[in-house]
DNA sequence: ACGCCGTTTCTTAGTCGCTAAGATGTTGAA
DNA sequence: TTCAACATCTTAGCGACTAAGAAACGGCGT
């Protein structure tokens, strides 16, 4: 466990900022191609990425919006094609979120760019240089979650 | 220029999403924790990331929002002492927003927490292998920011 | 010096999305 | 069956955003 100097730390924090800020406009910036607003890409985002479909109360408890709110969100996000609504099965109160096929498709075409993005600066590096990468990453994810998730 | 194989590819672009979704969330957090809405922390990062002050007009370009809702920022973030307004003595039409010295003490606090994050991180790795990881966010930041701020 | 137009910020009216609270419909257990 | 808990939707009220115009200022030409 290796003592970091401070001024390489500060460096890190500054390009931590730094892609804060980037990504944080990335984000409008898509939204606004996909013709939602940005809380609704965000929720659209939340959907995307769960392993099943998510319920309406989850996705209120996942963006912190009231369940109100939600239910805006999925009809702006219904009446554009991006999500379908299904009722549970086996607990009818619930409403599940379903990301219709048609979206993955927009969506990946959107992304492209930054599939590219993230290829020319992967195309700089050896594969041990990348597995090295791969490890910082993860551990960032992991580090950055549990922050975030824990109680202070 | 090394070829990057697509499974490789594939889990970096996760990576991104991962961190991109943490990063808004944290950005929701910390304005809450700030007691300011995230659009008023966002125009209040632009002003601090800055080198001299902004002009309001300025801070409506980068943020994509119009002049009348830049004045409500200002009036908010002055409200609650985080910046204060300047009239510029060489043109008395700007108002340039000064960010106030007791705000980088708040801040600072706050993202305190998010320095330990980064430090224990970066404790992970040896100096050699900080160097390349500190050339990876420099690139990084480089090309999506290139990619940004470029038009289609 | 004066008038005039472009620029910068602020103001106002209208719209939209969010919260909070209650209504509606559903479940599971007594 | 009946009732309390639950999930979503609806509604009223509020706050923030946009668009358009007002107010203040700068700088040019005459």
């Amino acid at each position: 466990m290796a003592e970091v100097p401070t001024d390489v730390l500060e460096r890190f924090a500054w390009y931590a900022r730094e892609m804060s800020a980037l990504t944080v406009m990335f984000h409008s910036r898509v939204a606004e191609q996909m013709g939602v607003s940005a809380t609704d890409e965000k929720c659209l985002d939340l959907a995307m990425r769960a392993d099943g479909p998510l319920t309406a109360g989850r996705i209120a408890e996942l963006s912190g919006l009231s369940t109100g709110a939600v239910t805006g969100v999925i009809d702006r996000l219904e009446r554009a094609g991006y999500v379908r609504r299904v009722r549970d099965p086996h607990d009818r109160r619930k409403v599940l979120v379903e990301v219709t096929p048609q979206n993955s498709e927009k969506f990946a075409h959107l992304f492209e760019g930054a599939m590219e993005t993230v290829e020319r600066v992967l195309s700089q590096f050896t594969p041990e240089e990348r597995d090295l990468l791969e490890r910082y990453n993860k551990l960032t994810i992991d580090v950055f979650r549990e922050r975030m998730f824990t109680p202070d």
